[in-house]
DNA sequence: TTATTGCCTTACGTTAACGTAAACGTTACT
DNA sequence: AGTAACGTTTACGTTAACGTAAGGCAATAA
């Protein structure tokens, strides 16, 4: 199984050491330790992709929490169940707007490229 | 043309009046006045949209305000054009970023989703 | 006429997500 | 032995995007 330092992580997803520690903080990672040193396993990595994927989208950290608790096993009462698929739910309409809005904007942006590009011809 | 005061928009579009005061300080809108009343018409509800689209996308009101920029006509200087032109074809690539972790996310929470129902089921 | 309602300006407060700096320990050269 | 490079903790600073409260003008309902 591989290991990654702070640094290792840091580089591979072009984040600070400071948001790894941050993102420790708030109790989203939990690396193992050598001593003081951070050890990193997969495990942690794949939550930080995670983590950094819902901030491509707008997630805050509290949102990007509760899907990566979905990942994680242990999640067996009915209530919480319930309470995940809401979320699921939500989420998805969110989504789905999101779509329409990149599409929305997509479309305005290809009409100006058009234009900009004429409007250079032009000159 | 039809008009609207501070309330119309608010309540149309779900936000407060301090955030629409918040967009005219940041020089995103710009509303006539009648006295001391604020007056809107179509053009800024229709740059109220663009802020509020940019906003569900994770742009911040810089970033909508380039976008607002575009349709503005009087953009005739080709050093703007070309820097336009940048704009939109690095705005292109995080949108395409964003259809592509949509998806992930969307895929996930799909798997998630019958998952969670099974598991209601085998209670 | 007074009281409520809505808008206004001014201005300080708040939260998230880190940045930045200080002060320190530990390898790793040279 | 000295000094750089990298790690650690602790803690105050920063920015965006508003929230919230104070104080005041204006119109309308009771």
């Amino acid at each position: 199984m591989p290991t990654y330092t702070i640094r290792d992580l840091a580089e591979e997803f072009d984040i600070t050491t400071r948001t790894l520690r941050f993102y420790e903080e708030k109790g989203m990672l939990s690396p193992d330790r050598q001593g003081q040193l951070r050890i990193y396993d997969a495990g942690d990595r794949t939550r930080l992709k995670l983590i950094l994927r819902g901030k491509r989208l707008g997630l805050d950290l509290q949102e990007s929490r509760e899907i990566i608790a979905m990942y994680s096993p242990g999640t067996n009462n009915q209530q919480q169940l319930k309470a995940l698929l809401a979320k699921i739910e939500e989420k998805k309409i969110q989504l789905v707007r999101q779509q329409e809005d990149l599409d929305a904007m997509f479309e305005d942006l290809k009409l100006w490229e058009k234009n900009c590009t004429q409007a250079l011809l032009d000159m």
